[in-house]
DNA sequence: ATGAAAGCGCTAACAC
DNA sequence: GTGTTAGCGCTTTCAT
């Protein structure tokens, strides 16, 4: 590899010392209009370009973000990432995503935060790869999480009404005329899934339903865990006739258990997704579903951000979007 | 934010020269067992760990590599991703995904190159955003394709035989008694995308049947693609029996306007993908597809990227994968 | 085996 | 407005 042309090189070719490129350069007002020229015209001749590493040792920033997100492979994330990179790209920054679910990544990541070498953090899962509790954020720079909830970090959050979401959601499978309503739900211990396990819940309540434990399944927002669950669910003595679940994704693979197992959608049982990802457009039949503006959710998490980076004070708590019930092809009144 | 402790810290607190810190962290046999002790205590008890920027500014070297892909969306390229990430992880190297289509990152990802803040490279796709030509790889840092070809950069290259694993997919067509076959391809400028459309032709002409213009339509690999491909498709006088797509996504969004048309599959039309992501296993039916062993793509060349970075002179040109046609439920005999 | 010191490329006082 | 100089935290000669 060649050297790169280095400052000194530009200060040579210019005449003047390294300060006053730098100025030139970063601070075009404090040099006069000949000098800066002058550099300028050095500046492109040598084909000089300033070096970040040293550049960010200096200033103390890196214009890097790390995006914490629980699984790269769901379609979700993927759109709320396009929502952080695009805006992050828009202000000079870049970003570095980091899989929460590989283990040995955790001293990585450490030694990006502490070398300084992020100058903020997106999380889009409460399952971090370090220790972020309250007292050691002094020492770490600003975060905002997103589409997750960590209320005991206290950290500015991005997402839907979740509860409500979901109580519209079963609401409306009630509307319907179904009263056998099941949930197949994203992790226990996630807040996410509390939350709209809640508004289900609520939302049967409501109706005057009783609460059937074995109508909740527990799965990972996988294809296969929707599968299992329709699986599970439907060799209950008293199968349900709709099943709401917790993401598209685990919506999708019950469809297609459903369908395996000879159901007829919506016909013999309705099916409600959450998310809204672009392949609920061409599933068969079209799925119904709770669609969060995930690109927003991203671009505002990551503008929450930059407030901060900025300098402005952290707005402790919650940045609600809206959501809405979108009704295609997978919902249906129950056979009678 | 606090301050981190330092060299400077350790050296004091164990009574030696940061010198010394340095050589008994980096360079263990370089000094004294009673020394090495004394330094490796004193980097405990005051919490040392190295700053990261600096010494990768020192030693030339970021331990972050560049990943270039096309579409970030795109389940298939996911999959691609995990295998390098997991693999550049497992060796210690950190990975930032530059999507190619952001226009504005050019200049990012030039300074990242030229500022040495990424060892390496790995391209996912042809269409980069900076000049890598042959006559100025010698000032970037070493690259490896994967997937998609560039034979004018001259890169190590893993990929599968496309034009075979095309030609095998249309050959089975061809056995189940099918004679109009239609292809929806890639965007005709990409390599990958002739390779695959010329395993077709190959096909076709060495079954005795003709080549119809018409029978080629061209997407960019998303569902939406896919859907219009067939109804352009369906839509011609003599519509093809089955239709082989360049990638799963657009396969699904061709079986998902399929069923919207009212059309059988694979009875009315027999469906080929390519790729084997997960969702083919969900879909109604379960696609048909050419294999791609993605997780492998990326882990290998991140793996030749490894051995560039340790100083091993590149094996330029291919290091071919096996693919295989999994047959699902999207084929079967044509309708006589 | 260890320390002193130079320097990586750049920025930010501090002078002039 | 511009130059001089002192570092940033670390590695690496060069002495000892």
């Amino acid at each position: 590899m060649i050297s790169i042309a280095t400052m000194k090189d530009v200060a040579q070719m210019a005449g003047v010392s390294t300060a006053t490129v730098s100025r030139a350069l970063m601070n075009p007002e404090k040099v006069s209009a000949p000098t800066r020229l002058k550099v300028e015209q050095a500046a492109t001749s040598v084909g000089y370009s300033p070096h970040s590493l040293v550049r960010n040792l200096k200033r103390n920033e890196s214009h890097t973000i790390l995006v914490i997100v629980p699984n790269i492979s769901d379609p979700f994330f993927v759109e709320v990432i396009k929502g952080i990179e695009e805006t992050a790209a828009g202000h000079g920054y870049l970003v570095l995503l980091g899989d929460s679910t590989q283990q040995n990544q955790e001293k990585s990541f450490l030694n990006l935060i502490l070398a300084k070498q992020v100058d903020g953090m997106v999380l889009l899962g409460s399952n971090l790869p370090f220790d972020a509790s309250k007292d050691v954020q002094k020492n770490l720079p600003p975060m905002v999480m997103a589409n997750e909830f960590a209320s005991e970090l206290e950290l500015p959050t991005v997402h839907i009404d979740n509860l409500t979401a979901s109580f519209n959601a079963i609401h409306y499978l009630h509307q319907l005329g179904h009263q056998r309503i099941a949930c197949i739900c994203g992790p226990e211990n996630m807040h996410l899934s509390q939350y709209r396990k809640q508004g289900y819940i609520q939302a049967l309540q409501r109706s005057g339903i009783a609460i059937e434990e074995s109508y909740l399944f527990y799965g990972d927002f996988s294809y296969e865990a929707g599968a299992k669950g329709l699986s599970a669910l439907m060799s209950l003595p008293q199968p349900p006739t709709a099943i709401f679940c917790h993401s598209d994704v685990m919506a999708i693979g019950a469809l297609s258990q459903a369908k395996k197992l000879g159901l007829n959608v919506p016909l013999d049982l309705s099916i409600i997704g959450f998310d809204n990802i672009t392949l609920t457009q061409y599933s068969d039949p079209p799925l119904t579903t709770v669609a969060q503006p995930c690109y927003q959710i991203g671009q505002q998490a990551m503008l929450l951000l930059l407030k901060q980076l900025q300098g402005q004070a952290a707005q402790i708590g919650s940045l609600l979007l809206e959501s809405e019930l979108l009704i295609r092809g997978s919902t249906a009144a129950p056979r009678s």
